[in-house]
Formats: structure tokens, C-alpha cells, sequence
DNA sequence: TCAACCAATAGCCAACGGGTTATCGATCAG
DNA sequence: CTGATCGATAACCCGTTGGCTATTGGTTGA
């Protein structure tokens, strides 16, 4: 879900945008976003749906921020993969000592 | 890119096999995929242009390892995204004691 | 109360992406 | 040399997605 969230140009401009920035309105992030605010409103949506934004309602305007634990999933995945590239790395070090006996 | 890349499921599953096992010829992979063997060639080709593997012909076949280094732009990316939340977070900081004076 | 404003939803459309089958080029085995 | 195998490419199909305009639901201010 992370991946795909994020995988939209605009879409992740925006989240940096929240996460450089801070809590913001609809409007504000629609007026440098470059599409219309229902294309923002859509991915702030997704956004939120994925955990990565939250919204606080304030009359008749609505503030996202981003919600920086998400990412943590995405952290865990990428020392994942490194750790099994070091594994097999290790695997490949002690298949050779076992040859060097 | 790297977003992009890793956000469909087959792909990411390919990436990871290799990150996991190594090494694997293209047979090997679409062995294992759930999807056609001209499928994982278009993956392949796309996570190669990602710079996220290598490829090595070999006779008539052809292997695919994990580039893993092709990762670091990623953990770049969200530790940036965690810094700039966390120096907003100093900067309320400073702001309280600022008014704290 | 009523007009204006903000954000979300609905409905639509064009483009893209991931899947397929068919085919081709290259390599190996017999 | 020839037939089989491996992987890449071509051509196509269809579902998804990101964009738009129009509209609706709430909220505010006059």
C-alpha cells in the first residue's frame, strides 16, 4: 500500500510537502499542487487511507498533516532486503571457509 | 522512479525473491511468479532501468541479482522526510521557549 | 436567512500499466 | 544442420488511475 501511495509524483509532493511544512489546509496545498482541489482532495484521501496523513476539521476547513509513524513500515522493509543481501553475503563467506578447509 | 517501481506487487515480489535467494535466471523467476514468462521480462526490465538489478548473460540464459545499493535513495528519502518532521518539532521548541521568556 | 466559501463526492474521460499470446534471435544439443 | 529451449520484443486487451467539471453538504458572515 505504501509503495503505490507514494509511487505518484503528485501525490508524494504533496505528503512532503505536510511533512516539510506541517499541518496545512485543503486550500493551501491546492494552491501549490498544480491540479484542482478535487484532485487534492482525492489524494489526501489515499493518503489518508494509507495511514500517512491525518485530518483535524476546524469549521469549514479541514488541516492534513502528516502522520510520520507510517513511514515506519517502509524503514523495516528496506533493512529487510539489506539484511537478506548481508545474509547471503555471510552465507557465501562461510561456504568459502568451509572450502578453504 | 524507485516508488514507482516497487509499487506493483508482482515486481516487488521479484525484487525481493532476488534480494532473498540471489541470483536467479529469468526461468527460475516466472517459475514462481503466477504470472507469464514475457511478464517477468517486462518486470525485469523495469526494475534494471530502476537500477534496482543487474543482469548477466550466460549462454542462452540470463541472470538477474538485487542491486541493493539502488536502496539507498529510499532510505535517503525517508530519513529526510523524518528529519524535516523532526525539525519542525525543534523549531515548536524553540518557539516555546521563545515565548517562555 | 441567504450568499459566499471550503472541502468532499459524483460522474466522466483519456492515458497508462500490467497482463496475455505470438513471434523472433540467439544458443545449445543431437 | 536442425530442432528445441531461453529470454526479449511486438501487438494487443482491459482494468485502473489521475485528471477534469459539476454538484452537494456544511459553515461562516452579512
Amino acid at each position: 500500500m505504501l509503495f503505490r501511495t507514494l509511487a505518484d509524483p503528485t501525490r508524494r509532493a504533496i505528503f512532503e510537502r505536510l511533512c516539510r511544512q506541517g499541518e496545512q489546509t485543503v486550500g493551501a496545498l491546492t494552491s501549490q499542487s498544480g491540479v484542482s482541489q478535487p484532485a487534492v482532495s482525492k489524494h489526501l484521501g489515499l493518503l489518508k487511507q494509507a495511514g500517512l496523513v491525518r485530518d483535524r476539521h476546524e469549521g469549514r476547513q479541514t488541516h492534513y498533516s502528516a502522520q510520520l509513524n507510517a513511514l515506519a513500515p517502509l524503514m523495516d522493509w528496506t533493512r529487510d532486503m539489506a539484511g537478506f543481501w548481508e545474509s547471503r553475503f555471510d552465507d557465501l563467506e562461510d561456504l568459502l571457509k568451509r572450502m578453504d578447509q
